[in-house]
DNA sequence: TGTACATCAGTGAACGCGCGTTCACTGATGTAC
DNA sequence: TGTACATCAGTGAACGCGCGTTCACTGATGTAC
């Protein structure tokens, strides 16, 4: 009796209470990302064990082999998942600020802090788990498509640029990702560094303020 | 015999050569510390163990225990090395930018990124491999120091600009923290994402660079 | 609607593994006289 | 200079542990007639 005696499905009305009860999970594909989620976000990629990842499922460790090829697969489709909502909430923030090719460029770099926010499980598994984006051909294409959507984003914003002082397009978007990257790292996460006195949020936004004047593209007292 | 029959110290001459060997290893602690180094750069905070670090010592894994509480205290003093060694480099770089507030600011940027480069080891160990800065006394005043050296110099610089649009110093030495940690974890190491076509010598350069013409601190054609 | 049967999605026992840590031990080194 | 002895810095065997993975199995579900 795989679910414990404690709360046995006596009636009907019980089961659909709490459906998909029984010997059967229902979704237990969702349930181990799920939890491989949470415990990645609590303990850090080396924390997570394919065991218990199936023990926060109530589940076999065994089970887990019905659903994926092992503990590297399991990782690797939630850090997939991470890539696809990461590249949605790009797309929408860039949509978002248009037609105006600041704004835009702006809520994207945005967009980068809010996700790592939202998704700390997401963020940890697509940047800190260690497995590469070349791993599968999907994982692959979701993740150029979110990456893309800031560099696409940086091509426009040159545009405004003087042809000739015109820096390539994949470097100032390299360096904002740098930017938000590193703030996300050392100021927004319970990590090593000695904590800044400012919220991360302010952090990018002024830094990123002041990238975007050494360009020229904002009025120094806008 | 500890160190295998392949090579006995059948005489006095052969023991000039190789000294220290026998029974006691004659610098273990050292030779631990940078096993785990060694280990730690080529499979990340993760792939070290203990026991290995013993191995590549030619030492048995309860030997280590002589010179240290366990793996975790060897992961902090080898980050603790880490912090002192780019303490120095950091102050180095520093002074020799001085007297230019702006030459010694830049200076110690590089030299955030030419310790990621020259130390991986060391780096891993301190910014990856999750141990606490917090963790001792010794380790928290030395990662002080080291990142003292930016802010002091950020304060300086910070005097060049005019008073009433003065950001706070802390702000603009963490925004240079932040773009010099990100360019080293995206496109210095062996790390996930997609490459960046430059150099990361030349994004961090650059994009300090475009960083501090928005401050108005370099003119915008030099 | 009922029944036979195929397929699906779990179990649970077992495996070998390397890990971190402990312990009593012993060889090597240093020191006092 | 030689010797007795204390201390130091290793050994190696043993431990319990949780891990990832495999396997034959079985209960639950879906489908064809």
């Amino acid at each position: 009796m795989p679910w414990g005696t404690s709360t046995p499905p006596s009636s009907a009305d019980r089961r659909s209470w709490v459906p998909k009860r029984g010997y059967h999970h229902g979704d237990l594909k969702r349930a181990l990302v799920d939890g491989a989620l949470r415990l990645i976000e609590e303990k850090g990629p080396t924390g997570f064990t394919l065991s218990e990842a199936a023990r926060e499922a109530g589940v076999t460790p065994a089970a887990v082999y019905r659903h994926f090829d092992g503990r590297e697969d399991l990782i690797a489709e939630a850090a997939r998942q991470g890539y696809e909502i990461f590249a949605d909430l790009m797309e929408y923030a860039y949509a978002k600020g248009q037609p105006s090719a600041l704004a835009s460029f702006e809520a994207t770099g945005r967009a980068y802090l809010a996700f790592a926010r939202k998704y700390p499980g997401h963020y940890v598994a697509m940047f800190e788990s260690g497995i590469s984006i070349q791993r599968t051909p999907e994982l692959n294409e979701v993740a150029t498509r979110a990456m893309g959507v800031l560099e696409r984003s940086a091509v426009e914003l040159s545009l405004h640029i003087p042809e000739e002082k015109r820096p390539p397009p994949q470097m100032f978007s390299a360096h904002i990702w740098a930017m938000s990257h590193g703030v996300v790292e050392l100021f927004a996460r319970g990590t090593p560094g000695a904590r800044s006195p400012f919220p991360p949020e302010d952090l990018l936004e002024t830094g990123i303020g002041v990238y975007l004047r050494g360009l020229g593209l904002v009025t120094p007292d806008r």
